[in-house]
DNA sequence: TCTGGGGTCCTAGGACCC
DNA sequence: TCTGGGGTCCTAGGACCC
């Protein structure tokens, strides 16, 4: 059997555990530069605000609810996810981290001796005294069944106490009945628009498919899935690899047409992908710049365009990526832009310590040193407090994030103080 | 005025090999 | 008139996830 265990809203349960008064009030927190929505409360779903909405359309909605609108506190939801995930794994000793806010269990043998739906009250139990973040727990015999599960378990929390669990063909039917096609894991858009027109509505029908249309189709993948909803085990727990690609990409808080400006935050994106290749311990062999204009805004001329670039030699240093991209940039900057956007990713990953020397340019054998003392130094003050003379010196971050909560719980200075 | 960020996997088709 | 068969590797694009 499988459990999936999801944290109820997760970033805005967050921000409510820090501040109680916020039960029962609406509650979002917005993406990077306060741009959209990207978590909310049940009561801000209840008000009509969908995933992803842009801030400023609902502004006047938020303000006439009384909303409490934060800015994403990242340093906070990924400590709390720890938390959460380090209560999960005494549970059982397979466990698969799926996201910041989701995590399998599996349970060989449990069946036999032990009661699953207590013992599903139990971790959220566990999980809410520890952290106050609730839960909802699913249990299945496979990976997708457990993820309709606790679909059930989250819609209906009264009936359930937020803990369900198929273990019968009756309920499976039964369950999958009731999920309409489009809320499948794995069956986004582009299926559930083709399934439709098949005349397929509730995922039990898609278990009924013809598997040959399904392969075809929806590929391996879809029939994999058609298995698993069947209750015919497709997926395992997976254990985490080594990332194939690292991006690291911002909208910026304003238009920018200066190419000064652009190169700063070009460079800054590239020493941030050399700190998190080094963190795995890869160099890259590749990497690829885009810059694009904002697509929103229609009155205004678009541009929109990436380089890849092969690299001489493989390498994780600040200063090769930095120049590499810069040089990337400088080939596909055009002037005369209203620029919003800008990315810097990393491809083509070798092992740190397999590099291969090649003929005519290495690395600078320097820089790796000189990489590690850094990382030291940054790690140990808790910031990139050293950076390259192409970056910006004074500040860290271009980006509004005006209703920033504190780091409760990971800086010192931030905690809550109370007063006797 | 203001619209996020970071990933994975699969397939088809082209280039190339013997 | 008639022009084989069987592979691998790479890439772009499309789908999906949170």
């Amino acid at each position: 059997m499988f459990a999936l265990i999801d944290c109820n809203n997760f970033y805005a349960s967050c921000e409510r555990v820090f501040q109680p008064k916020l039960r029962k009030q609406p509650i979002v927190v917005l993406s990077n530069n306060d741009g959209c929505v990207v978590a909310r409360s049940n009561e801000a779903k209840a008000l009509g605000v969908p995933m992803g909405a842009p801030a400023f359309e609902f502004k006047e909605l938020f303000e006439k609810n009384n909303f409490h609108v934060f800015s994403s506190n990242y340093a906070l939801y990924g400590d709390m996810s720890n938390r959460v995930m380090n209560l999960l794994s005494n549970f059982s000793p397979d466990i698969e981290i799926y996201s910041i806010d989701e995590a399998f269990l599996k349970f060989k043998g449990f069946q036999e001796n032990f009661d699953l739906l207590s013992y599903g009250k139990q971790i959220k139990k566990t999980v809410t005294q520890g952290t106050g973040i609730p839960i909802s727990v699913g249990f299945a015999p496979t990976k997708a069944l457990a993820k309709v599960a606790n679909k059930i378990a989250k819609k209906f929390p009264s009936q359930t106490e937020s803990v369900h669990l198929i273990d019968s063909e009756e309920k499976r039917i039964k369950a999958l009945k009731w999920l309409p096609v489009e809320d499948i894991w794995g069956i986004g858009r582009q299926h559930s628009k083709r399934l439709k027109n098949e005349g397929i509505n509730t995922a039990y029908d898609f278990t009924l498919m013809n598997k040959f249309w399904v392969q075809k189709n929806l590929s391996i993948v879809g029939l994999r899935l058609q298995n698993e909803l069947q209750g015919i085990p497709c997926l395992d727990l997976e254990t985490p690899a080594d990332k194939k690609n690292i991006a690291t990409t911002r909208s910026f808080d304003a238009n920018y047409t200066d190419y000064e400006l652009i190169k700063e935050r070009v460079s800054t994106f590239a020493v941030a992908c050399a700190t998190k290749l080094r963190k795995q311990k890869s160099c890259c062999n590749a990497l690829m710049v885009f810059i694009h204009t904002n697509r929103h805004r229609k009155d205004l001329p678009q541009y929109s365009r990436n380089i890849v670039l092969k690299l001489p030699y493989p390498t994780n240093s600040n200063i090769e990526l930095a120049k590499f991209a810069l040089q990337g940039l400088d080939k596909i900057f055009k002037k005369g832009f209203a620029y919003k956007k800008a990315g810097v990713i990393v491809m083509d990953f070798t092992p740190e310590n397999t590099e291969q020397i090649m003929l005519f340019e290495n690395s600078n054998p320097k820089h790796k040193l000189l990489m590690n003392t850094i990382d030291k130094i940054n790690d140990a003050i808790g910031t990139t407090k050293i950076k390259l003379g192409s970056q910006d010196i004074k500040k860290t971050w271009k980006m509004r994030q005006e209703k920033l909560t504190p780091h409760y719980t990971t800086k010192i200075s931030e905690v809550i103080k109370i007063n006797c």
